[in-house]
DNA sequence: AATCCGTCTATTTTT
DNA sequence: TAGACGGATT
């Protein structure tokens, strides 16, 4: 059988691109993936190119994996050794091997965003910051956002006062990640970028290697990956960039679409194909995203289409509150599942992690199994954090950062003070803490010299020692699990902790492919850049919970999206932004296309906020969507009565559900014979529909408050507006 | 060194 | 409403 047989023309087209640049637009569920192995198996079956020739760049560990993993069935052939992986992970790789001419350690370190936060925050303290002026969350952002646009502190734009102090802190955050042989994520790329810039001879050497750069998710690079990527393509290379402009939905944290339209023009790129063809949803299914996405501007322009017939119309609901909303979805699913289908071939996404809250109660009361993606992950983990502080330190002493996390964890009485005169002597010795430690005498002296033994001890003793060994060691010698057995909740933690050296022995098992100049930094790096799974054990067949952003890239039988309300989705917040609404459409356009054959639309009147209740009008994405592909399960009608009369269900259960307003009198004005309610639907002849949010005064001044959604929140005299019950 | 209490905040997330 | 955090208390 042959690579190409049931690739339809365009992904063949897309395989079997002569040597020229391509865009390639795949469209959701169009065989993406697909196309980017096959193409590499093209590429290496034909002669075209040996393995080591190709470079290929993918956003996650998991998409990188799932590449090799495909390639390995498509080919006999080895894939340790290839380039294939995530910018940072590839970086890593590059930084590794030429540490040297990067002015780094050769066991450099590796900080997450909580340490590289840590590290701000110590920055701060020693330049006696105020840290209400300037908060360290912003300071790393715009530290990071420098970083992304390839700015040192030389060249950071300086606008206001904010910023001007932030340039110094930046500044002084490189010295002291310098001195300390640590690097952040941003860094990974940006070194690897100005190395590459200033080495002519590294940069053409591996311009000569890789002919063929692949690039998945490409919608999703920020600036300097674009730069980064433009760099190490030479001019006998060949860029293939796959990519949805359509499915941009990271902007926020610095993905700029622009990339795309830039590629397009800085490589002259003639070949752009369209992977149309959808392999995942019904029509029907496919044609509310169609329309939706319409209405944004600055599209490439793609149109979805499927083969397989139009299925089911989109079901909407709608409730009379976030509990009721939550109690019929748990219904529904009862009833899918009765139907045969499996809990895990159905999700219920959200806008944001607060909703899954009522969700998750109305699930389990209904003793529904589900599982909530998102959240902390394996090697994020308190204790396992503490592990890593121990391993770093026995790697590289200078770090500080791990010096601090452990030097007084467990307790061994060093408080604040011996860690205080300990930061002086460093200061004056110029050197690390742990250096420093011999410089002090006295009581703090004495505790500080016994941590040092510690680590001294450890380090002699787990030389030469297998790393599953040297974690075992470390565990029993830092008095790690002695703490954890202390407490009385520390059973999970010991389970953790000893998960570490299976997962340490796995690492060397199968996954020590690096140019392993030490066992330990490699694992430690890999702990950071590939934090663990995200979602629970497999096993049980759980409902899938996620966030819209996390559905990314998954398919399921029946999906519901939940809390499509304005404000919630499209999210306030992301209105006033530019360009946010259409980064809110085409979130709800990758939520819509997760479905296969069936699909929900919910929403509630009201919904528990931050303790407060609010009333919301139900989300425009809701109208973007033709009439005639929708079935509504509750009647096209707002307002309690319409609704109460014909509600389905009420929620079995008791204590929580039915929501307050509806259970508090409200309170009333009246005018012209009408009886106006909180909470109720109105509608109005300029602003259109809106709910009543509250009311103040009365008679002839009685004034509603009414949320209009869309056009906002408007105060309306009773006595002038005319207003009528929606 | 552990615990308590008041204050603050509250999209989305990978590496 | 709830959780996280920092400062003060015991």
């Amino acid at each position: 059988m042959s690579l190409l047989d049931n690739l339809n023309p365009e992904q063949l087209a897309a395989v079997t691109l002569p040597d020229q640049h391509a865009l390639i637009l795949a469209g959701a569920g169009s065989g993406k993936t697909r196309v980017l192995t096959t193409r590499i198996a093209w590429l290496i079956q034909s002669g075209r190119t040996s393995p080591a020739g190709l470079l290929a760049v993918t956003f996650t560990n998991k998409a990188a994996k799932e590449m090799l993993t495909r390639l390995s069935a498509q080919l006999p052939i080895n894939t340790r050794g290839m380039w294939v992986g995530t910018f940072h992970g590839l970086c890593n790789r590059f930084l590794r091997t030429h540490f040297r001419e990067a002015g780094l350690p050769q066991l450099f370190q590796i900080l997450d965003s909580q340490d590289q936060l840590s590290a701000v925050k110590r920055v701060l303290r020693s330049m006696n910051a105020d840290e209400d002026k300037f908060p360290p969350r912003q300071v790393q952002y715009f530290i990071n956002a420098n970083k992304e646009e390839g700015r040192r502190p030389a060249q950071a734009e300086v606008f206001d006062d904010f910023s001007r102090r932030s340039v110094e802190f930046y500044a002084a955050y490189e010295e002291q990640c310098q001195k300390e042989g640590v690097v952040d994520f941003s860094e990974l790329l940006l070194r690897t970028f100005e190395l590459l810039s200033r080495n002519e001879v590294l940069r053409d050497h591996y311009r000569n290697r890789f002919r063929y750069i692949l690039v998945d998710e490409f919608q999703d690079t920020n600036r300097l990956q674009y730069r980064w990527l433009k760099l190490l393509c030479g001019p006998a290379s060949v860029m293939f960039a796959v990519g949805d402009d359509d499915q941009s939905i990271y902007r926020f944290r610095g993905a700029n679409v622009g990339n795309m339209g830039d590629f397009e023009r800085d490589f002259k790129v003639e070949n752009v194909i369209r992977l149309e063809q959808n392999y995942r949803s019904h029509g029907h299914i496919l044609s509310a995203a169609n329309s939706l996405i319409s209405n944004n501007s600055r599209r490439l322009g793609k149109n979805l289409w499927t083969a397989a017939g139009e299925g089911e119309q989109l079901r909407v609901y709608e409730a009379p509150s976030d509990g009721y909303e939550a109690a019929w979805i748990a219904e529904e699913v009862k009833n899918l599942v009765a139907d045969g289908h499996l809990r895990r071939d159905i999700a219920v996404l959200y806008r944001s992690n607060a909703q899954s809250r009522v969700l998750e109660h109305a699930l389990f009361s209904q003793g529904i199994p589900y599982r909530v993606y998102g959240g902390l992950r394996f090697f994020e983990r308190l204790e396992i954090k503490h592990a890593l502080a121990y391993l770093r330190l026995l790697a590289s002493p200078e770090d500080d950062g791990a010096f601090l996390r452990v030097v007084n964890f467990p307790t061994r009485g060093i408080g604040a003070r011996s860690i205080e005169q300990l930061q002086d002597a460093a200061k004056v010795h110029g050197t690390s803490l742990f250096a420093a430690v011999s410089h002090l005498s006295g009581k703090a002296g004495n505790s500080l010299a016994g941590f040092v033994r510690i680590i001294e001890d450890l380090r002699a003793a787990t030389k030469d020692l297998p790393m599953p060994e040297v974690v075992e060691h470390m565990l029993e010698k830092s008095g790690l699990i002695r703490h954890y057995q202390a407490e009385r909740e520390g059973a999970d933690r010991i389970e953790n902790l000893n998960e570490l050296i299976n997962a340490a022995a796995a690492f060397v098992q199968e996954d020590s492919r690096e140019p392993a100049a030490n066992d330990l930094a490699s694992f430690l790096a890999h702990a950071v850049l590939e934090s663990g799974e995200n979602q629970a054990a497999e096993g049980m067949d759980a409902l899938q919970m996620m966030t819209v952003h996390s559905a990314k890239g998954l398919e399921f039988h029946a999906v519901f999206i939940t809390g499509l309300e304005e404000g919630l989705f499209p999210h306030e917040q992301s209105v006033n932004e530019e360009d946010g609404l259409e980064e809110e459409r085409r979130l709800m356009y990758v939520a819509i296309t997760r479905a296969r054959t069936r699909l929900y639309l919910s929403f509630a009147q009201t919904r528990l906020l931050h303790g407060q209740t609010r009333y919301n009008v139900a989300s425009r994405f809701i109208d973007e969507v033709p009439e005639g592909l929708l079935t509504w399960l509750t009647p096209r009608m707002r307002g309690q009565g319409a609704y109460a009369a014909s509600s389905p269900m009420a929620p079995s259960v008791n204590d929580w559900s039915p929501s307050t307003s509806f259970a508090k009198p409200a309170s009333r004005s009246s005018s012209s014979g009408h009886s106006w309610r909180i909470g109720q639907a109105v509608n109005h002849a300029k602003f259109g529909q809106g709910v009543i949010v509250s009311a103040e005064g009365a008679g002839a001044d009685a004034r509603l408050q009414i949320n209009f959604g869309r056009q906002g929140m408007k105060w309306l005299a009773l006595a002038y507006a005319k207003l009528e019950a929606a």
